[in-house]
DNA sequence: ATAAATTTAATTGTATACAACGCAATTGAA
DNA sequence: TTCAATTGCGTTGTATACAATTAAATTTAT
């Protein structure tokens, strides 16, 4: 090990960490394209789908997303019908966004994406549990800081 | 289970790579605040760091990134003075893409980055080297692709 | 009660990412 | 050879991400 090792590409976690998401992120495309959803849409309506109502903070906090990037998206999901938005009446700063008819009925067309997805992480499921779970380990130090 | 607990964010493996490779990058930034380069610009130098010269096509391909990507970070890169772009002189279609002195000047200041994001990833180190060979292996297997 | 501090979303500006397309250079096939 | 296909890079358009700022509503402190 030479001084400058610590900079290889080879050597550091964050760039497999990197390349991975963006690598798995790219292989929904063509399973989101059939139901019109980018992946932070997607991800966006998995929220609602468990939780039928949040207001801005709270999905920000769920999605680790802060409202820069939420406003579009959730703009556009009130476009396609899929959520409604509308201000709290106790409290004018809060917006409360809700799941609509529409946007329960496009789990139906989303639920077999995780399976098809599935297939494209090729690791022992043995080892895909263990990414899992130290990914999960990771994300909950960050949740605490 | 029910039917669409694979819906869940907390179920699916991509929800969690995702954010942690978001929340990692953002780790760097005030480390490279320092030295004025995004982690884009930065991976970009680790890699001529290494390989002092490479075109567009054979960087793409060391990164994951595309010419769309790259073409601007690499106008910056050279602007800053850290690498030249000189098109070939046996094909007119390559971009040769060589570092600089000034570039490798550079590496001084950023050899000490690494050891500091350590710091961030708050797993016991045979947990982060455990992470770091799943996502060795995984990203090798999109590699094969 | 009222000013100061805080909170919540939205906006602005910058920098990615990437698909799709364009274009010129090169290669390959008939 | 010559023209069709391919290659390599750049551009365009869309959609994130996020820092920094703004603005309005609410809360806290005095």
């Amino acid at each position: 090990m030479n001084t400058y090792d610590c900079l290889k590409l080879e050597n550091q976690m964050c760039f497999p960490l990197y390349v991975c998401a963006k690598e798995v992120v790219k292989r929904y495309k063509p399973f989101l394209d059939e139901i019109d959803l980018t992946y932070t849409q997607y991800i966006t309506m998995m929220a609602f789908w468990e939780h039928k109502e949040m207001n801005v903070k709270e999905l920000g906090a769920y999605l680790f997303l802060d409202s820069g990037t939420l406003t579009p998206v959730l703009k556009k999901l009130e476009q396609k019908g899929y959520i409604t938005r509308k201000r709290s009446e106790q409290d004018e700063r809060v917006l409360n966004v809700a799941i609509t008819e529409t946007g329960e009925e496009l789990k139906e067309k989303a639920v077999d994406i995780p399976a098809k997805i599935g297939g494209c992480v090729r690791l022992e499921p043995q080892e895909a549990q263990q990414l899992y779970l130290l990914l999960r380990k990771l994300l909950g130090a960050f949740e605490e800081e």
